[in-house]
RNA sequence: GGGGGUAUAGCUCAGUUGGAUAGAGCAACGGCCUUCUAAGCCGUGGGUCGGGGGUUCGAAUCCUCCUACCCCCGCCA
């Protein structure tokens, strides 16, 4: 800051006693209100002849890094220093001279290379305290959906065995989607797509066929690639044993006749779906819809799909099989839509699904798929522009993540009792908890590969990022029981009225992240990452743990007392909301 | 061979959509700590952002060419 000019006080620390909400301070229209700044100064400079009159500026306000750069900077003297023809620091000391007075800046300055940087007035800065207290759980939450439609499609594993821990990262990161874009205002859906008819489905039915004739892998009549995993046993012990089965969307009873290889299917895949419906339930993810692909082909969307995409002239016959010309579409090759023995590839139906989900009216879709399936979206997306429907060319969206590697002891974990070749969701929840497994699955980018290290997981100190954001939660919660038990009371209003006691740096520091919750929110739901919550927790929660290191809540000036139980209050009310977010837990003691 | 992804501190990873001196947590090193409100606190070192070229006031970020690793490339789903 040494060579920074200070051009401009706009001091006038406000006299008000009590901050409030009004519109200069909202921090959505924060950045708007200085934008309009910029706006007033730019004009004047044009009418004063220093400026030309045909520079059509886009007035970018960013938050800042560094505190010395004070809340807010703009960078638009060195976008315009070239059209202007000036040095971007005289420029920037130009606009910030003709900037009007506004009640909620400190102080204005120019610096580096040609920022214009804004400290908020202190009661600004303060005021996000009574926001967060007085809208609750709902600050953070926007309207940027405006109602509109949003479906997530995720975890859609087929019902041939329990979720492994890559369905896992898929239902932490899509059911975290969903909570995002709720939070958001959209009108989401969120839905679990599945094969309950295809060749997986039928080698699933013999496998349990086999294991009621008490066969095994190892035996003569054991179904080529058959499921070898021990759940299979379970499936058929209890179709022989007649029992009834109510998963979400299936109810079956066992038929104890392992001859009636439809019964046994019809049977194994209720049996798996209950299995999925349990995992799921104890990782607290919920679907509104389960469908069916079977349902495609009843209904004869798959039928009318193929008439659809012959009749547009992008099919052709060849060796036998039913070609779609993909190629027309950005796809390296084309691809066959029906076999030779007539029957359909996986990528038809898939095509007539997400026609269904555009007739349904989602104007944004997203599908959270593993990363092994890529593939698909360039020939979905394919199939959809051949039905000329007018729908988008980039619809739907897809976010992809990449494979999750279990570590313990340092060695990686590859296999379970229960499903024999894979790690189990299951598996984890039960070992390291269920708010451990949702917050490392979702914590990383989709993008990355994620290593998940029970150990970790279970540790139960402060390398545990799970554990130090709940424990932020849980402290202001023990603060607060510490105060009632020394007969001490504390009312919200009596701290609103005396936030101008937060003068602290390490408060001040605190105060910018709780601002910065919204947009944190509203940018991890615009673009379809929940992880970014996660990391702006873990570090609320070290500006909190390290403030509460510094400074006590409980000092015997009142006035400090309740004002710092306020912005503790506020806090605590983040956390649990993003924590919300990531379908984890805020604890009030741990 | 083609497509997608990734590459940032010793390790695990962020990086506000192109901004200021690239950050955090572990680990390492150095101090502090008769305990208070709860698993100690404070500080230091550590980097050719895989490499080359380009775009511009400015690049970890955008374009291009390489390199390495992962995943796909079936008339399976």
């Amino acid at each position: 800051m040494a060579n920074a000019r200070r051009c401009r006080d706009n001091g006038r620390l406000s006299p008000r006693p009590r901050p409030s909400t009004d519109n200069a301070v909202n921090p959505r229209r924060m950045k708007q209100a200085l934008s309009e700044l910029i706006q007033q100064a730019l004009n004047a400079l044009i009418d004063q002849g220093v400026l030309p009159a045909d520079i059509a500026p886009r007035i970018q306000i960013d938050r800042t890094r560094d505190p010395s750069h004070g809340d807010l900077a703009s960078n638009i003297a060195l976008t315009l220093a070239k059209p202007a023809g000036k040095n971007p620091r005289e420029l920037a000391g130009l606009v910030c001279d003709a900037l009007p007075a506004a009640p909620f800046l400190k102080a204005t300055e120019v610096a580096g290379p040609g920022f214009i940087n804004f400290f908020l007035s202190d009661s600004s800065s303060q005021a996000v305290v009574a926001r967060v207290l007085e809208q609750g759980e709902r600050f953070g939450a926007s309207d940027e959906g405006a109602g509109r439609k949003v479906q997530v499609e995720f975890v859609s594993a087929n019902p041939t065995g329990p979720l492994h821990v890559g369905h896992g990262r898929g239902a932490a990161v899509g059911d975290s989607l969903c909570r995002l874009l709720a939070a958001t205002g959209w009108d989401v859906t969120s839905e679990f797509y599945y094969n309950d008819a295809g060749a997986q489905i039928t080698n699933l039915a013999l496998s349990v066929q086999a294991r009621c004739r008490d066969l095994g892998p190892e035996d003569a009549g054991w179904p080529e690639d058959g499921y070898r995993g021990d759940y299979i046993k379970d499936v058929a012990a209890a179709y022989m044993a007649g029992e009834k089965i109510d998963a979400e969307d299936q109810h079956v009873i066992g038929a104890a006749d392992a001859d009636n290889l439809e019964s046994i299917r019809a049977f194994a895949v209720a049996y798996l779906r209950r299995e999925q419906d349990l995992d799921l339930k104890a990782f607290a993810v919920h679907f509104d819809v389960y469908f069916l692909e079977s349902s495609l082909y009843d209904s004869g969307a798959v039928e009318e799909t193929v008439e659809a995409l012959v009749a547009n002239g992008h099919t052709y016959e060849q060796d036998g099989a039913l070609w779609l010309r993909t190629t027309d579409f950005g796809d390296d090759k084309d691809r066959v839509m029906r076999k030779r023995e007539g029957g359909y590839t996986y990528f038809l139906p898939d095509v007539a699904y997400h026609l269904n989900k555009w007739r349904r009216g989602f104007e944004r879709v997203i599908n959270e798929q593993g990363a092994d399936h890529h593939s698909t979206v360039t020939r979905v997306r394919a199939g959809l522009q051949a039905l000329h429907q007018d729908i988008p060319e980039g619809w739907p969206d897809y976010v992809l993540h990449q494979m999750v590697t279990v570590m313990r002891d340092g060695a990686e974990v590859k296999l379970s009792k229960r499903a024999g070749s894979y790690v189990t969701l299951r598996d984890l929840i039960d070992e390291v908890g269920r708010d451990a497994t949702r917050y490392f699955l979702v914590a990383r980018g989709p993008s990355s590969q994620l290593t998940f290290d029970i150990d970790l997981a279970l540790s139960q100190s402060n390398d545990n990022p799970v554990y130090y954001i709940q424990y932020a939660h849980a402290r202001v919660c023990s603060v607060l029981r510490k105060l009632a038990e020394a007969g001490g009371e504390w009312r919200a209003e009596s701290g609103l009225a005396k936030l101008e006691r937060l003068t602290e740096d390490h408060e001040a520091a605190l105060l910018k992240q709780l601002d910065k919750y919204p947009e944190v929110v509203a940018n991890a739901a615009r673009n379809s990452e929940p992880h970014t919550v996660a990391t702006y927790l873990r570090e609320l929660a070290g500006d909190f743990h390290t403030y509460y290191n510094a400074h006590k809540v409980l000092v015997d000036d009142t006035d400090l007392r309740d004002a710092r139980l306020a912005l503790s209050a506020a806090v605590r009310q983040v956390i649990a909301n993003g924590l919300g977010l990531l379908g984890v837990s805020a604890p009030e003691s741990m």
